[in-house]
DNA sequence: CAAATTTACTTTGCGCGCAAAATAATGGCA
DNA sequence: TGCCATTATTTTGCGCGCAAAGTAAATTTG
């Protein structure tokens, strides 16, 4: 139909990088199912084990979350009664985010997930370092070239 | 705080994707909005370029979408003109979906989109093709060794 | 020190992404 | 031929993802 090879969908390293997002999501999908958590959710717990009782900017930098998006999660997290959300005593405007015992507890039963995973797809491990190396690469070069445009 | 290493966010490879995978959507947005269509859409589209008066089910697998979410994308490419949907004569459960003289030339106005956003990212043609290949291969090894468990 | 600006966060609205259930038409097979 | 399984597509419901607008509390500045 249209001959230009730059128009042809099987040329397209966006569509290759979405469908294999969405699919690794999918993958993840029934092994949170167990802990009850989403794969966003899942994601700020990551965050939160690393450090916790912080701001939510704090929260949005590391994530790489969009704020508004972070909100609702957080109040989802609340909920499960794996956080408390304070407000600072320092700047009102702050809120810190913090794990109850039971959001802390959790890191137990997800410590396993990261092997169950690998241990699925089953791609070897230099292949995986190196498609990581190339998504962070990526993710670099948009945010220095892109975002510095509106500065 | 917790130091298992395979559970800190920065070592995470999915993470790494999908946040590559969202800034590289949000670069698109604006070239896109050129258009009148969202990053979905214009996969689609992509698609139907290189052939159409297809059924639905050839779109889920091309695309690789849902058809749930492939649905209501249709219907709004349908609301803009671009395409029609009509019911097959074979077998009145197919539809098959059309592009209009609209929708074919969108084509021509969508053929610099793929210049244009190298030129904006700027990552060297060599990382680009690799990380393609790498995207592709962590698809395919998902849905081979994963939906293979459903069989 | 008041006004303007900036910062931290929330809300709104829309479009996915997808599991699960629903609908409807076809094909198999007994 | 009638019933059952299968196939193609839509619907429902929920959770993001994000731009844009809103709120409220600092901070800067004239």
């Amino acid at each position: 139909m249209t001959d230009i090879p730059a128009l042809k969908l099987k040329n397209q390293v966006c569509h290759s990088l979405y469908s294999a997002t969405n699919a690794l999501i999918r993958a993840y999908r029934p092994i949170l199912d167990q802990l009850g958590l989403t794969y966003a959710q899942y994601l700020v717990m990551l965050a939160l084990w690393d450090e916790d009782g912080v701001m939510i900017k704090s929260l949005v930098e590391r994530t790489r979350f969009d704020a508004g998006t972070l909100t609702p999660i957080l109040k989802r997290l609340e909920s499960k009664q794996l956080l408390t959300i304070v407000k600072s005593s320092n700047d009102s405007r702050q809120k810190l985010v913090v794990l109850t015992a039971a959001g802390k507890h959790l890191a137990d039963r997800a410590k396993k997930i990261p092997d169950n995973i690998k241990g699925q797809i089953n791609m070897p491990a230099q292949d995986v370092q190196q498609l990581k190396a190339l998504a962070e690469q990526l993710y670099t070069l948009i945010n220095t070239n892109i975002a510095a445009d509106t500065e």
